[in-house]
RNA sequence: GCCCGAAUGGUGGAAUGGUAGACACGAGGGACUUAAAAUCCCUUGGCCAUAGCGGCUGUGCGGGUUCGAGUCCCGCUUCGGGCACCA
């Protein structure tokens, strides 16, 4: 028969569901192997072409594992709480449960017709009260914890609440908001709620008075991942920074953690980097400096340069700080109030497009603890509350954010290091010889810098001035959202006592409408009856996107497990994620959040691995490849691309489907839109309009989205897989562009053609040649190498040329086709798979089959062909007996008659042999 | 500003320091065909030569290491990505 795709496909599928074919259990007699895609939200769009290039990639990895005897975890599910589909509820009335059931229902339907090797009885989705359970169960863990920083993990609540009542907060190094100090009297004195603050503040869940971002138009707060230059990512609305009470997780404690754990991952170093910045290690000092005339009050300062302590010539607080109240002096108080009302009405994102130097003198002094020199402190908004202590001291020579404000006020500049030009800005490497540092007990000049630095941090320390210290940029994370659509918090509220609510899954309920209520309240302000049993009220806020998503790739090793997360049988033999396969725009969100949560549930013991995802490969963006048209100005004439040079036109996206290589369909074109049923064209000298195109986001609206469904209907899966991987690197970001599909379709076809003629299987029994042999073996050992490097593109190329050969020398043999089988199912599974029970005769799977093993002596060849080069420009060719030694190989290479005419009477100076490589004659 | 990454034909892209441009698209030419589709064959980086052999040049720019550099090193340019008053 000839390839039809529609039926050949559907076949395959029907035998993979009926027999249960990608179903996968614990055996303990092969060893396992975890390959996962990161989820998908089920958005009302459906898959467009993109984002099934990391799950084709995935499950050509998780195939190709399996044919190597490994028993393979290969899961999907559906990231299902989100803001699109509340936004939609609020405007339609319409649950969000039932527009994300119908589009994760388009969604299967779109995966099921790629031949995925998914276990789809495994599947999960996040707004299950079943799977969610489980994220709610977590949240109690952090908040029944705390991180116990000397012993370098989270431990129970209950063993810090038995500390405090036989020591108080002496001999605790916990993970805290703020630094406490009370005794083991003072804590048993305390009431409930102080006790409750006091625990606040190690909580890893707590409930904290913080300044969070808080985004108007969407009516909720937002992680700082969710936030790029003062504007929501989703939506780009302005973002304004609030102090309120939220639900926070303490992720800054396992800061040092997240950032020693990369060293042992198998990620890309651009995504470990980001990750790095985003998690943001500086190694300092904090130092107290004395406020003059002031012996009650000290200012407390993070630097990383403690070298530069000589070079301080004042300091600056932060706005919020709670220093400037305190040292303001009277005759100041007036501008330093009105510099405060200023600093206020700036929202974020004024303050970063509009970075003028800002700030107002307190009046009063510090004193500066190593030279004893008074130094004037001032207040200005280039300090952020929110770092180290929200103070610093400022070394306007090798700082260059001190440098201008210096610059602007008018202040002192002291050089340090020789030979530093400081005149025009400041020198802030950390390299040079120290001058101008010496006082009060410490002389650094004449040291490097670092040398001086760990002098200088050594004599803080010895001197009791401060102590060595490192700072993350990592900030906890805020767990409130003030949206319906997410998982409820399990905590009530016990004469105003936030307690856990531990009867999971505490259920989302149903509300009248999905708004917040008049009041300001959280949407779940409006559901009847939202209190426990016993009448205590439950929180309002709801969980952010990153909860569900945090530890979804543990509960696919035990799905439907309803005492645990993941059972410990389950989990000691999954374990972690051995490949993770997804976008790279995940790296400061989700795959932080995944590492922090993974991180907790190990040290609480639910799970045997402190990393989650062993290896990750980020697949590359599918951009949009727009096509236009191009219409000359106040007509309803359409130029051809190659000549619109020559009028004034405007050019018009045109839906991509309706362009073929860059050729209008022009019938389709008039129908496409009432206003271009009369259009007229100019075309090109062949008859032709050709559309200009541009690479571009795919969206709707510039009408370039390609729909895998479409491609499956006109090519099939395994066509549209093989093309998806020949387009290029999976890591690289490229444009879509269905051009040249044809060429993997031909090559599909030939195949095909190969072994099938009308209704004949032309499969034979015959002895296949030296050749195909020779040709099936490079495939082998080229298909496996590219797999274990992931890529893809060069296998496919691959399987073209071999195909191409075993046609060419008519090679129908069983022997052949058997090996080349197993090796394309990764690639096009319902192809392999039918003529696996077809043409070879087989009654079980292909899946089921060995991978081909490679034999190195089909290779190997009696003479071989060497380029003989001249001063390394390569000249001629020579073949001699592949086992010929250096000395002949050089005899030959110049015993060939092409020798003399480049050679041309020059004396031969050297001459260098790569066996297998090259012969290079240096004249 | 800081930190990554990239740059190769008309296009997507191949090349463990060893014959640059595999494979595919597109384009041009041809075969088959009444015709179309499908299929097959040839050419296809540039320049020169061409009856035929062939020659020169070429991987963003400038240097360097090497017998030999797209690949390694130094200095630029451009483009992408991340972080960004983080002291």
């Amino acid at each position: 028969m000839e390839y039809n795709h529609k039926e050949i496909e559907q076949r395959a599928r029907r035998y993979w569901e009926e027999n249960d074919v990608y179903r996968v259990e614990i055996d303990k007699s092969r060893p396992k192997y975890y390959v996962l895609d990161m989820f998908p939200y089920p958005s009302g769009a459906g898959l467009h072409v993109g984002h099934p290039l990391g799950y084709i990639a995935s499950d050509i990895y998780a195939r190709y594992k399996r044919l190597n005897g490994f028993n393979v975890l290969h899961p999907m599910g559906f990231d299902a709480y989100g803001l699109p589909a509340e936004q939609y509820a609020i405007q339609t009335g319409q649950h969000p449960e039932i527009t994300t059931r119908q589009n994760i229902e388009r969604y299967c339907e779109q995966l099921r017709k790629i031949g995925f090797s998914f276990d789809w009885s495994r599947t999960v989705r996040t707004c299950d009260p079943a799977y969610y359970k489980w994220t709610q169960w977590a949240f109690l863990r952090m908040f029944d914890s705390w991180y116990d920083r000397s012993a370098g993990r989270a431990r129970a609540l209950s063993d810090l609440i038995a500390h405090f009542g036989a020591h108080g907060s002496e001999g605790i190094d916990a993970a805290q908001t703020k630094q406490l100090n009370f005794t083991a009297e003072q804590w048993k004195t305390m009431d409930a709620a102080a006790r409750n603050e006091v625990l606040m503040n190690y909580r890893l869940a707590y409930l904290a008075n913080a300044i969070v971002n808080w985004c108007p138009k969407l009516g909720t707060v937002l992680a700082n991942d969710e936030v790029c230059e003062g504007l929501s990512v989703r939506g780009g609305y302005p973002v304004e920074q609030k102090k309120m009470w939220q639900w926070c997780l303490r992720v800054s404690a396992y800061a040092g953690r997240l950032l020693d754990g990369l060293d042992n991952l198998q990620w890309s170093d651009s995504l470990k980097e980001t990750q790095r910045n985003w998690i943001g290690r500086s190694q300092g000092a904090e130092m107290r400096f004395a406020v003059d005339g002031r012996s009650d009050l000290s200012l407390e300062i993070f630097t990383t340069r403690p070298d530069t302590i000589f070079g301080v010539t004042f300091m600056v607080l932060a706005p919020e700080s709670k220093y400037v109240q305190q040292i303001t002096t009277t005759d100041r108080r007036t501008a330093v109030d009105e510099y405060l009302d200023s600093i206020r009405n700036r929202t974020e994102r004024e303050r970063m497009i509009d970075r003028r130097v800002t700030g107002v003198f307190t009046g009063a002094y510090a004193v500066n603890p190593v030279s004893g020199a008074k130094i004037p402190v001032w207040v200005s908004d280039y300090v952020l509350a929110g770092y180290g202590t929200g103070a610093i001291m400022a070394v306007p020579a090798h700082d260059s954010r001190d440098y201008a404000f210096a610059r602007h006020f008018d202040l002192p500049v002291i050089p340090l290091i020789e030979g530093a030009d400081v005149s025009e800005s400041s020198y802030d490497a950390k390299e040079g010889t120290m001058i101008n540092s010496c006082g009060g007990g410490l002389d650094l000049n004449g040291m490097s810098v670092a040398d001086a630095l760990a002098e200088a941090k050594r004599f803080i320390e010895a001197r009791g001035l401060g102590k060595v210290k490192t700072n993350y940029r990592l900030r906890d994370a805020i767990f409130s959202r003030q949206r319906y659509w997410g998982e409820p918090i399990p905590v009530c509220y016990v004469d105003g006592i936030p307690t856990a609510y531990d009867r999971l899954p505490l259920e989302l309920p149903e509300i009248d409408k999905y708004l917040p209520t008049e009041n300001g309240e959280p949407p779940l302000g409006r559901a009847k009856d939202w209190n426990t049993p016993e009448g205590y009220p439950l929180e309002l806020n709801t969980m952010p996107g990153f909860a569900g998503s945090s530890a979804y790739y543990l509960r696919y090793m035990d799905p439907h497990n309803d005492e645990a997360l993941v059972s410990e049988s389950a989990d000691e033999y999954w374990r972690q994620v051995d490949l993770y396969v997804g976008g790279a725009e995940h790296a400061t969100g989700h795959l932080i959040y995944s590492r922090f949560w993974n991180k907790f549930l190990y040290d609480i013991g639910a799970v045997c691995e402190d990393e989650p995802f062993r290896k990750l490969v980020n697949q590359g963006m599918i951009q949009g490849r727009s096509s236009f048209v191009y219409r000359i100005k106040d007509t309803n004439t359409f130029v051809t691309a190659e000549k619109r040079d020559a009028y004034d036109t405007t050019p018009i996206h045109v839906d991509v489907n309706m362009v073929s290589n860059d050729i209008l369909d022009l019938p389709a074109f008039k129908t496409w839109r009432p206003e271009f049923a009369d259009a007229e064209f100019i075309l090109g000298d062949d008859g032709r309009y050709t559309c200009g195109w541009a690479v571009e986001k795919m969206s709707k609206s510039m009408y370039n989205v390609v729909n895998p469904d479409d491609m499956v209907e006109r090519y099939g899966a395994d066509t549209l897989r093989l093309y998806e991987m020949f387009l290029g690197p999976v890591e690289q970001s490229k444009p879509w562009d269905t051009n040249g599909i044809d060429g993997v379709f031909r090559f599909i076809r030939k195949f095909w053609n190969l072994y099938y003629k009308a209704d004949e299987l032309l499969v034979d029994d015959s002895e296949p040649s030296a050749e195909t042999l020779k040709s099936l073996h490079k495939l082998i050992k080229k298909v496996t190498a590219d797999i274990e490097a992931f890529s893809f593109n060069t296998s496919v190329a691959a399987f073209m040329i071999c195909v191409n050969e075993l046609a060419a020398a008519k090679c129908r043999s069983r022997q052949v086709l058997e090996p080349l089988a197993v090796l394309i199912a990764p690639f096009a599974p319902h192809l392999a798979e039918l003529l696996w029970h077809d043409a070879l005769g087989h009654d079980y799977t292909v899946c089921d089959a060995p991978w081909p093993a490679f034999d190195e002596k089909y290779l190997v060849e009696s003479t071989i062909t060497l380029p003989v080069s001249f001063n390394g420009k390569t000249r001629y060719n020579i073949t001699v007996a592949a086992d010929a030694s250096r000395e002949d190989v050089q005899a030959a290479a110049l015993a060939d008659p092409a020798a003399e005419k480049w050679l041309d009477g020059k004396a031969v100076k050297k001459v260098i042999v790569v066996p297998g490589r090259i012969v290079n004659i240096v004249v």
